[in-house]
DNA sequence: ATTGACGCTACCGATTTGGTAGCGCATGGA
DNA sequence: TCCATGCGCTACCAAATCGGTAGCGTCAAT
């Protein structure tokens, strides 16, 4: 496996310093890693479950973020299939209040895009 | 540009469903956005001192970045360089926390390394 | 024995990354 | 004026990651 498991006090992708945060942003900073805790957040779920759950993933994504997220301890095995450990719920109470925030931001963008309707708009119907 | 602007209410990368929860992990979800974010928390900065305090990334990639957030409304320009835009600091608020979680991570990795080994262990010293 | 669901892998094209070099511009001396 | 410095930023390219299809081996139930 060429991807590196980013763990607090090692190098990560992107870098060097190893610190936690910055493990921790690498880690959580890849496609459906925070998605994954975001579904796994309302219980435990099959991988075929969590991949319907995020919008059909492909199962080799799935996987990779799966086996780096346990690693890490965030997430590990049910009976059936996979779940929040203790610290992937602590994170995810850190988590949640981006659900409502987002939706702030969503209405602020949409907002602004109806005062202005972005000349120069960048690949949005692509 | 190939690569899109994650914008709430529209596809974006990972996520056909709009949501702006997923559209907002597909912004952050990128390498140094989140760290971008981090640094610039302490404050505005040129490019290039952010490019420093963000261990030397590329230009290339912090200048997406930076573009991205941008167009995003969490940063904006100052008249020296960057800063987080009131929406950022907002959101950094949010993130703030992770800091401190990540620090409690980083000791519970540790202790869990110290007393198991991670005998097939993964890419650690890679 | 067949069907179905499970977790998961191989394979591979498309996209993103991350690194070096250097551009055009502005400012500030000498 | 010429030169040096710093600015934001881009071109170019190799390497890594993403993301999609197909299908494996296993297990339980029919």
């Amino acid at each position: 496996m060429a991807s590196i498991l980013p763990r607090p006090g090692q190098p990560v992708r992107g870098s060097k310093s190893g610190k936690p945060i910055m493990a921790l942003f690498d880690l959580l900073g890849r496609t459906w890693a925070l998605g994954a805790i975001w579904q796994l957040s309302r219980g435990a779920m099959t991988f075929r479950e969590l991949q319907a759950a995020c919008e059909g993933v492909s199962p080799t994504v799935l996987n990779r973020r799966l086996k780096e997220l346990t690693a890490s301890g965030l997430v590990e095995r049910a009976e059936r299939g996979y779940r929040l450990s203790d610290a992937g719920r602590d994170l995810f109470g850190l988590l949640h209040p981006l659900g409502g925030w987002s939706e702030t931001w969503a209405a602020r963008m949409a907002e602004q895009d109806a005062g202005q309707p972005r000349p120069g708009g960048q690949g949005e119907t692509a």
